[in-house]
DNA sequence: CCGATTTTGTTCTCACGTTCACAAGCTCCT
DNA sequence: AGGAGCTTGTGAACGTGAGAACAAAATCGG
């Protein structure tokens, strides 16, 4: 099977040419810890203090700062101007990323309006809809266009990320469009499970999970062990036989 | 959190009144696909369908709804009505729950906006903004409140679940409001890290920190292995002694 | 110049999460 | 009725991540 895989016996993944994902994830949140900081006049932290602004352990800073380099001082800690600079490097953000945003909706228009992209390495170039109505429209200084132009903008613009703000219904579709006109990473709004190619990335954002899952701690503080439960199982079976009733019995 | 853990030292945590947060996390995800399914009028799917809408590996599906109980027939799959009541169960989301949204500002107004909500579990019953220009302004059936209200609010209609649009600067300060009123679950939109008392628990979502986890996945394909990558040590050390002359000399 | 003190970088261990693989169990066909 | 064919539920292997602990380096005071 993936035995022909075993490079190193030894060394357990060496730097090499990769950081843990989960560390990735912690990193924006340093520089933006970091560019605090650094706004407040302090010119060097301890993993203590940067773990503490970043609301992490300090060991997992360190380790997650490892990855990187050696980048601090021993007995001294970390020169935040120069930390901060290392991290904006590795994340590549320290020049601009074009981004468009596409379905300029109540979400589209609050991001659009959002002045916090820009000062965290991202240029959004275009806002793109598909509502004839929409299009013209200023937000800003920009000004909505016609999703139809989206080709020649990704080309002209050299952009690489696109935003999807779209209703769940055509969210695939517009997916697809951004794909083939080169974008090859995506932030997703819609609660949709997009597919996209190999080499192309994606995240999303979903307001109605996150809420869910607060909801499910929420339920366990209320309940603590009580919770009615309803019988687990009714002994032998009873699963396909009888529906429990609750939205009605489905035709098909 | 981390307290009642050494109960039993041999079984690997039997299903007891726990299921892996990573598992949390995913369900509010199948509910979602099995009402995708239902209105589709399936009323049966195996774990191979239900992975393929949810954008799950099948084992890890499989899994996942073993945590809940044994609500599967073999042989023939799930039957989707009765799996998407029990998930919802599990999850909380069977009646409705109260949620308060703090700054109505852009994000705010576009949540207000959203309807999404109101069919997933949830009921916003106020929103609420420190501005006295914005406040009795109508959205949708909604008017936008006194943020003093809040205390009120909270107990009038058991409020538990408070989210947080408000610019940075006051976000934390909104957030021991809330906690103090009585609120348990925070989302948070504001790009800081909250600190809350145990017992309250907190999610964020942070655009900035998606777009940039996207930037450095792209920084590495468009480099691969290139990337100018810096003297990464200079052999000695160096750290310390030259700042790297980014902000110039803080005052510290 | 040396030792005390501080703080990093790293190693080790444990816990958690993912995936494979397959026995158990169900339905349907002959 | 019995076997063939599916699909679930789960044990076990594997991989990743978190945290404790400590040796290695740097500063500072004497
Ligand atoms: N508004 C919120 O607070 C909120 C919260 C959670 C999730 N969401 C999700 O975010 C998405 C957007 O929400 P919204 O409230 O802004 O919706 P919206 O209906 O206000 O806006 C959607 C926009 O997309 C445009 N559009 C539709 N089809 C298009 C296409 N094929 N190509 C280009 N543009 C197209 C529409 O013209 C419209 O302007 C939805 O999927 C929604 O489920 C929104
Ligand atoms: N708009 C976006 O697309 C976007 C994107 C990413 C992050 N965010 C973050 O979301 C938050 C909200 O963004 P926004 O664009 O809606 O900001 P905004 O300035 O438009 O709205 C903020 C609202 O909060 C209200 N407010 C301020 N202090 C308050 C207080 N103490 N109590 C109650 N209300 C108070 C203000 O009156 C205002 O209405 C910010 O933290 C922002 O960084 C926004």
């Amino acid at each position: 099977m993936t035995r022909a895989s075993s490079r190193r016996p030894g060394p357990p993944t060496r730097t090499e040419r990769g950081i843990p994902e989960a560390t990735v994830a912690r990193l924006p949140v340093y520089l933006r810890a970091l560019t605090a900081l650094s706004d407040s006049g302090i010119a060097t932290a301890s993993s203590e203090d940067l773990a503490t602004a970043a609301g992490v352990n300090s060991a997992k800073l360190r380790k997650d700062l490892s990855y990187l380099g050696s980048y601090g001082t021993r007995g001294v800690g970390y020169d935040v101007e120069y930390l901060r600079y290392q991290i904006a490097r590795e994340i590549g953000v320290t020049q601009d990323w074009a981004v468009v945003i596409v379905g300029i909706g109540n979400l589209g228009h609050a991001l659009a309006n959002y002045s916090g992209f820009g000062t965290r390495g991202f240029r959004i170039v275009a806002l793109l809809d598909a509502d004839p109505a929409l299009v013209g429209e200023r937000i800003g200084d920009m000004e909505v266009r016609d999703f139809a132009e989206l080709e020649h903008i990704v080309e002209t613009d050299r952009v690489s990320i696109g935003v999807i703000t779209t209703p769940a219904g055509p969210a695939q579709e517009v997916c697809d469009r951004l794909v083939a006109a080169g974008v090859t990473s995506i932030l997703n709004f819609a609660p949709v499970v997009l597919s996209v190619p190999d080499g192309v990335d994606i995240r999303k954002v979903d307001l109605s999970i996150e809420l869910q899952i607060l909801a499910y701690h929420e339920q366990r503080k209320s309940g603590e062990v009580a919770l009615p439960q309803v019988p687990e199982l009714p002994a032998t079976n009873g699963l396909a036989p009888d529906l429990p009733a609750v939205g009605g019995g489905v035709s098909a």
